[in-house]
DNA sequence: CGTGAGTTGACAGGCCCCTGTCAACTCGCC
DNA sequence: GGCGAGTTGACAGGGGCCTGTCAACTCACG
């Protein structure tokens, strides 16, 4: 079998979008090197930001597995960037809390990628910025109805939080 | 200092290229498990099969660093889907080729992408996958220019091959 | 022919994400 | 009050990617 007209146009869509995510990543990682943070750990930063967090809360809430962000969140806590304090509602169940050393590296953060967001947006159109938008959350939306249906931890979904 | 419009728009894309990013990986994976692949072994079985090729040059032509590829490429020799052998041009770097395990489950992989690739565009419009694989990839060429330039081993670019 | 620059394989160590498993804990239901 | 279902933390192990470093190797240039 060959691919059709859609078919193919979607694959070399595949192509970009990872050529793209590693591009993203990479961009970002270096955008909060200066205050020691790394994209995974800004992000898990954000969500605690609103208030403190329990572990599999924050995973579920960027749709990820517990022990993914938990590895994260040790690693901010070392840096002194959160801490876990204890939860009234469950014995074992800490709390990652934001702190202001975590604060101040978040308030950094979130200032560079407006400035490198606007930067890197400036040489694209509104509308096609909107339309790959549109698409990409069409096809988003599709694998995750045809795809997933996993009964593990962390489904599909969720709105991740700051966005390097 | 806060978003633009098109700044904005961009950081929202940013965000559906992580989620798609993420769900095509699963979508790979789970498409290529019963012949024992994953993406990243699927992608160098790619690479391989038009010849036999030094690791290094591998990593080059998909755009990875060399030891990436080489762990690779030690996971699919394990699983007998190639075989390191001599070299001519070179005593110690072995050329990575394909063996007809290889050929026979990359042959499957292919076969399942195209039919998962037609299956899942079928839902959106030409016109909307070409226009955004065209920004996508005005974006990361943007990314290429302002961000790298390291000097390391795998710079940007390269054309990776086959495409989960 | 010999030497130095560049390439390559290999080892060490890190980051990020995942699954599987088990024990501790909470909470609703009987 | 107690029991079971669901949630959670923690440990083990794995995949995939990266940088840094060193030694072996090739090749062109002098």
């Amino acid at each position: 079998m060959e691919h059709d007209a859609r078919g193919r146009a979607f694959s070399e869509l595949l192509v970009e979008v990872f050529r793209l995510n590693g591009l993203l990543i990479a961009a970002g990682d270096e955008l909060v090197r200066p205050v020691g943070l790394t994209s995974a750990r800004w992000q898990v930063l954000g969500v605690v930001d609103h208030g403190p967090r329990g572990v599999s809360e924050i995973a579920r809430t960027m749709g990820l597995a517990r022990q993914s962000v938990r590895e994260t969140a040790e690693a901010l806590a070392r840096d002194g960037l959160v801490v876990f304090q204890a939860n009234p509602r469950h014995r074992r169940a800490k709390l990652v809390a934001i702190t202001e050393a975590g604060r101040a590296a978040l308030a950094y953060a979130e200032e560079q990628q407006v400035q490198w967001a606007n930067r890197t947006a400036a040489a694209s159109t509104l509308r096609s910025l909107q339309g790959a938008v549109a698409t990409l959350r069409g096809l988003s939306g599709r694998l995750d109805d045809l795809g997933g249906e996993a009964d593990g931890d962390a489904a599909g979904s969720a709105a991740r939080a700051p966005a390097p």
